[in-house]
DNA sequence: TGCGGAATGA
DNA sequence: TCATTCCGCA
């Protein structure tokens, strides 16, 4: 999460305050200690490899982290300017040698090296920019969010002043101590690190700072995310006093999330809670960008921790009504491998060549009872797998439609109230409209899906059934929230491994009026 | 240059 | 689970 946050600042320049426990073979080491000026705070379970779930050892992506955030690697391996968690290895032969190093693989070299980085793109946690050598970007969703069970933006919050990141500056960010701003403290210890990592305003980055203007790349996801961000930025401008929910009509409408102060029971392996606060401006452009790369790159459901009988809490109270909102959130499926891609591809192309186009779709998916044909939406081409995973954008959706609940609970309807439909919630321009749901007036009612659905069933009978089956399953079972992170605060309850947002009104970055 | 399958090890 | 290694393919 924390990466997260400072993406949420324009600079890289990192400073890593976080201690780092990375436990390596002796002599294996390369890296000691995180480093000022590096930019990047990374909490403490970043670099303790037993905070690596599944893992006994660092893994590559904390080490690539590891040089990002250090200064005497830049040549190396760097952050790509404007490139939201982009980095370039600069030196594959190096940063393998580096990498053979800490694992002590005399052996290693780029080829394995790359070939590790690519099992990451199943896990979302890293995906190739597409056209450029050794440029790959980080999924810090998947990185940091299950970490950081509790985000909390605040008008007044701070951002970290470096990192990739995200395209606004100026603000603050600092993880409070847990104690204080984490009213669901669980029993266990928490891993990050209390108090404010960065002073706000400090740590003037130089790399980082200005964003190139991007260009267009249709084959990534790169350029859907800027594009969600030119969405969201100039629209949902907003003082960091908050905005007004009735005033503005974002195109992307975030809702807001309330959290009437569950407690985590400690179940998480990321229990260690943590708030973290943003500057709410900021923090709405970067999750935006968050659900945009949500989108486009296709978060694992496997980024939130999943547990039987999980709740969302109901949301309510705290808030104006017309910033009370739920929605369901719901993931996808994973990533088909490749061979399935193409075999969607090969299949979608002649079935339905008129989806194929470059922008990113975003699903409609109808929850509670139509899940499972929701599950079954077009796929364009060969995203069509990755788009589907795209719960972020899919969960936008679904709160556009002012889905309801059931989110996180999966093995119950939702008990509490659920969110009324969207009438009021979206106002998507035309590309917007096409792009983030063509079910977005899609009410949780069982109204006819309408074309969509009958694309959805099309695509679904060509779907392979396997795939099928699969989509089934875990959409049913996923639930991921990205959008929820974009309202004024989020919370994220590690122990259930399950997000829960939490927003005040003034972090509102959009809000879906529920009585509409 | 990049991808991903497969076998294998820790 | 997360690589590491090897390899064929594009």
């Amino acid at each position: 999460m924390r990466l997260m946050m400072e993406m949420s600042n324009n600079s890289l320049s990192l400073s890593f305050t976080a201690s780092r426990r990375v436990k390596m073979k002796a002599g294996c080491s390369i890296v000691d200690k995180p480093e000022g000026g590096g930019g990047y705070h990374f909490p403490e379970w970043a670099y303790k490899t037993e905070s690596s779930p599944g893992s006994r050892q660092i893994q590559l992506w904390h080490f690539i982290l590891e040089l990002l955030q250090k200064e005497e690697f830049r040549h190396v391996i760097a952050w790509q300017q404007g490139e939201y968690g982009e980095f370039v290895i600069k030196d594959p032969d190096e940063v393998a040698r580096l990498w053979g190093r800490r694992k002590c693989k005399p052996q290693m070299n780029y080829d394995k090296l790359s070939r590790a980085l690519r099992y990451y793109y199943n896990k979302r946690i890293l995906h190739k920019t597409k056209g450029k050598r050794f440029t790959y970007k980080f999924n810090f969703n998947k990185l940091v969010m299950p970490n950081y069970p509790f985000i909390n933006i605040r008008p007044n919050g701070v951002v970290p002043q470096s990192a990739p990141p995200v395209p606004t500056a100026s603000s603050r960010f600092h993880f409070p101590p847990l104690d204080s701003h984490s009213p669901t403290e669980d029993a266990q210890p928490s891993r990050f690190p209390t108090g404010p990592l960065v002073p706000s305003g400090q740590e003037p980055l130089s790399d980082s700072g200005e964003r190139k203007p991007d260009v267009p790349e249709l084959e990534d996801g790169s350029s859907d995310w800027r594009r969600g961000m030119d969405l969201m930025a100039p629209r949902n401008a907003v003082g960091p006093g908050g905005i007004n929910p009735q005033k503005r009509k974002p195109e992307i409408m975030l809702p807001l999330f309330t959290r009437p102060g569950i407690p985590s029971p400690g179940l998480s392996p990321f229990a260690g809670s943590s708030c973290f606060s943003f500057n709410p401006e900021e923090m709405k452009h970067y999750l935006h960008s968050q659900a945009c790369s949500v989108f486009n790159y296709h978060l694992s459901p496997r980024t939130f921790p999943r547990y039987p009988g999980l709740m969302v809490p109901p949301l309510q109270c705290q808030m104006p009504p017309e910033e009370q909102t739920q929605f369901p959130i719901k993931l996808q499926p994973p990533p088909v491998g490749r061979k399935n891609r193409e075999r969607l591809e090969s299949t979608e192309e002649s079935a339905a060549p008129q989806l194929a186009t470059p922008s990113p779709r975003v699903k409609i998916e109808p929850m509670v009872d139509k899940e499972l044909e929701s599950e079954e939406l077009p796929a364009k081409g060969k995203d069509k797998a990755e788009r589907e995973e795209g719960s972020g954008m899919a969960m936008h959706n679904a709160t556009l439609e002012g889905e309801k609940g059931a989110i996180f609970a999966r093995p119950a309807a939702p008990s509490w109230p659920l969110a009324p439909p969207a009438s009021t919630q979206v106002n998507v321009p035309a590309e917007e409209s096409q792009e983030q749901g063509d079910g977005g007036g899609e009410k949780p009612s069982r109204e006819p899906v309408g074309e969509t659905g009958t694309q959805e069933k099309r695509e679904d009978a060509l779907m392979p059934p396997k795939l099928r089956l699969k989509r089934r399953w875990n959409g049913d079972r996923q639930p991921e929230s990205t959008e929820e992170r974009q309202n004024g605060k989020v919370h994220w309850n590690g122990a259930l491994g399950a997000p829960y947002l939490v927003a005040e009104p003034k972090a509102v970055i959009a809000t879906a009026t529920s009585d509409t």
